[in-house]
DNA sequence: CGCTTTATGTTGACAGTGTAAACATAGGAG
DNA sequence: CTCCTATGTTTACACTGTCAACATAAAGCG
């Protein structure tokens, strides 16, 4: 399969096509490239052929938001792999610095996964999973540094929804130039510097009745 | 100044009233509404008369989110002032829920505010001031709660970008339906679990060598 | 007062967008 | 071989942001 198909009526893989031409468009020319007609323009195709494939263009813009959840699920399980021997405090870090680090390098990418067109995630079951296994990650994380002790006994719903936020917030800040270089201590290792503020300081947490 | 002026040729303030139906809009039919044909109707004007009063529509979406940050400022004061006398920590608190509750009550005003378009601060000074002054409301409040030993002695740039990133993390993630309710304890009052969590947590910080 | 300049709105047009309806083509199933 | 169905194309429509040329009213100045 994925053959050129080069002056066919029928394209032959239009779909897979218009996803990478759309990623690539995405890197190069930044998200006002992403119409339908210049995508369609870019594969060689009528305008109106996408919709042989894709219900509408939120539809595409769901398939490639989905792709950018699953690389960032595929940076961080990379990172992992890396240094197979860390502990669970450490893995966490790991997957702090992976995340915010994917999303920095990707910022219109990382941009369009948080659309406005991707809030009602009902209609793309596909994004949700993908999105729930980012995350996943990072709560299994939390869980496995609770378990071992090194995160205090605190509902890991609500630690990983403060790494999450943590790393998000970050991200989009810095993509979005809202934090200056007194903010970005050591530029692309500021994920690891955050990373180690949370977790120092989750260690030390303890929840207090008031 | 500010007459209706009900047929003229001329409006009389369009401008202002151009903002004021731009924010009726976004707060009754959502972002999709935020056309400046759109806006322009609502007044009862013709569609180019807008580009008396602004260069293009972004610098129209840029007096929006000006509008949005001192407004977010606004109710961050605001909730100060009903709490004259908290110490320095509680007044940090009292910012992270001041601003978690704004961005949550305004979901489409806020993301507006970290719009694509406003990336590039540069042309939009008032933009850069506004949000500026409300990202230093939060770093007073951590530096006053340094300065009082109720945060470690770090970095008060590295800390106030702590808090951001968490607030804005969090907003953004509720706002985009990525936090179940699992995640979202006590609905409205998150923002203060939240921030109670920062600060019990940074409280306890210890910038490790390590 | 009358005239002219200037600020403000309007008309008309253009390129570009997403999308629907009707039609065309080709590849596979019977 | 024939028909069906998946896939592309053509045409068209409503909508968008924006520009150039023109119209109007208000303000400034003699």
């Amino acid at each position: 399969m994925n053959r050129p198909a080069p002056d066919s009526y029928h394209h032959g893989n239009l779909r897979d096509a218009l996803v990478q031409a759309a990623l690539e468009a995405l890197e190069r020319d930044g998200p006002a490239a992403l119409s339908l007609r210049n995508l369609a323009r870019a594969v060689g195709v009528s305008p109106t052929a996408v919709y042989r494939h894709f219900a509408n263009k939120d539809d595409l813009m769901a398939t490639i938001a989905t792709e950018g959840f699953e690389g960032l699920s595929a940076e961080m399980q990379r990172r992992l792999g890396s240094e197979p021997d860390a502990d669970a405090l450490r893995r966490l870090m790991i997957l702090g610095e992976g995340y915010s680090g994917y999303a920095m390098s990707h910022p219109a990418h990382y941009r369009l996964m948080f659309g406005r067109r991707m809030v009602d995630k009902d209609d793309y079951p596909a994004l949700a999973r993908a999105a729930a296994h980012s995350y996943g990650m990072l709560e299994q994380a939390v869980a496995g540094a609770v378990d071992a002790g090194q995160l205090p006994d605190v509902p890991v719903a609500l630690l990983s929804t403060m790494a999450w936020s943590l790393v998000h917030g970050l991200s989009t800040l810095h993509n979005d130039g809202m934090l200056t270089d007194k903010q970005l201590p050591r530029g692309e290792a500021l994920g690891e510097t955050f990373t180690r503020m949370l977790a120092l300081s989750l260690r030390h947490f303890a929840p207090g009745k008031e």
